[in-house]
This record gives C-alpha cells, structure tokens and sequence, in this order.
DNA sequence: CCTGTACATACCTTGACACGTATATGCTCT
DNA sequence: AGAGCATATACGTGTCAAGGTATGTACAGG
C-alpha cells in the first residue's frame, strides 16, 4: 500500500552481486551484520548500506538482537519475482525441447549461409552458449 | 567461466524496464523492431540498443524478413533466473504461512520488547525513484 | 540509379549508484 | 561514567549505462 513503486526495483535491487550474495547467504539461517561481512569479505558499511536496501524493498527483516542486528529473509519480493517470470514459463516449457533438438541437428551439419542473430556482433562478448547458425527467412 | 560473467549480468539485463516490456511483448509472438517501436512509445534507436543487449545476453534471437528483423524469445536466460530463484523457493513455500500467522499475531499485540524490522525505518532520503518516462505501470 | 524504408551504430551528455573513508549512534559490561 | 564493540550514516568520488541526436548500412521498388 506504501510502495507501489517497489514491484519495480526489485530488479534493480537483485541486480547487485553482492545483495544477490547476501540473499544467498540468509537462505540458510538468519545471520547478524558481522557475519555476513566476514562470510563475504567486504567491508562493514558496505553491507549496511546493502541491508538498508535489501530491507526497504522488504527482501529482508532484522531483530534487534544486543548489539546485534540479526537479519533473515523476507518471501513477499522474491515470490513477485517468480511471479513475473510466470508468464515465460509456459513459453520455454513449450518451446524447449523441440529447439533442444533442433539446434542440435544444426550444430552437426555445416553451416549453411543463412544468417541468424550475428549479422555483427561488434562487441565480442563470447556468449559461446551454442555456436547458433541456421534459419532465416 | 566465460559465461560466469553472463550470468552474473543477466540480473542486470531485466534490471531495465525497457527491456523487461519487450520481453513481454515477445512472449506473446515474434515482433519487428517497428512494431515494438510503436507499441512501447519509445524511439527506435532505443529499441535497437535494448535488442541488442537482449541478443548479446541470449534473451532474444533475430531473423531477417527482407528489410525488417523478427525479434524472439529465447527460453535459456530466463531459466536460468529460474534456477537463481530455485534456492529460495523451498525457503518461502516452507515458511510463508508459519510466518505470515506469527506476524500476524504480533502486529495485532502490542510490541513487546521484540521489535522487527521497524526499528527505525529512517527513511531520509526518498530512495530517489528514479524519474523514469514511458514505462506504463 | 535514386528514393524511401527499416534497422543499426557512433558520439555525447547526464544521472545513478556502488564504494571507501570517516564519523555517528546504540548497547554491554566493568 | 567510560571503554569498547556492533552497526548505521554522511560525504566525496569514479564508473558505467541509458537516452538523445545524428548518421551509416542494407534492401525494395520505380
């Protein structure tokens, strides 16, 4: 009711390594400010400043635990996520297999000259995920 | 190894909300860049930049029609956000319920000496939404 | 060949944001 | 009260990516 605006960063809050690894990281169990920074190596204020962040899109929760934070995770925002990936997953379910397959019987023959996808791929980013050929027009 | 850094970026690629509408608009059939130019409202060198971020990253494949080019989707990047998410799925639907009625209970009484995630949500800076344009919510 | 169309790319500017360093706040124990 | 630890915040800085504008490239048809 607050934050409307919130369903739309939670991509941009996942986006960050490090908040991604402290997710991970409270999979498990809750854990206090210190651990986390000693587990991941990076300096204390950095994973506040992450904490913060994490906790105001509600990824995660803290108690107050002596000197201690203790932060665990929070379901709601990651279930938006997943909730947003829905509407893909009927498509690869569908798709999958068969272009499994397909791609595979390409892999196998010579290239032909059509083209696909790599008209020009100017910034080499090695993506060599299967060398993609075949079918155009 | 070499895709370690790709999957790494695939947060950041649907981290755009450009680039999540076109995905959207993909799931649904193959479109030319003018068409997703047109739905979207927004320039078509813009469009152009997001696909090619999009194909570099493995989200989208092209095919050229004459002088257009068929944009689709492509299932594996978004699997792999999928498998991303796998290790917190057990977590929600494990403690969701549990949770949601725990919390329930305490917000009803009167907060104890157990305080949760409301210490203080000194919330001084905005967050700084950030001054999108188009972007229909 | 020339024109129009469809798309891609180059260059520049601007604004977020992640980090490091320094400092503030809060709690515990003696 | 004071020392010391655990965590949060303020501030300055560098980097990087998204958008705008302009231009390049390829194809179709008269």
């Amino acid at each position: 009711m607050e934050y409307t605006k919130n369903v739309e960063s939670v991509f941009e809050i996942i986006a960050e390594p490090n908040r991604r690894a402290i997710l991970s990281l409270l999979v498990s169990s809750q854990q206090s400010v210190g651990e986390i920074e000693r587990q991941l190596r990076i300096p204390q204020p950095t994973v506040s400043k992450h904490l913060r962040v994490l906790r105001e899109a509600g990824f995660v929760e803290s108690t107050v635990d002596a000197q201690r934070r203790l932060y665990r995770l929070r379901p709601n925002p990651l279930q938006e996520l997943d909730a947003w990936l829905g509407q893909f997953r009927r498509f690869w379910s569908a798709h999958l297999d068969a272009l499994e397959r397909h791609l595979d019987r390409m892999d196998q023959k010579t290239p032909t000259k059509r083209k696909i996808t790599k008209e020009k791929t100017t910034r080499p980013k090695p993506r060599s995920n299967r060398s993609k050929k075949g079918e155009a027009k």
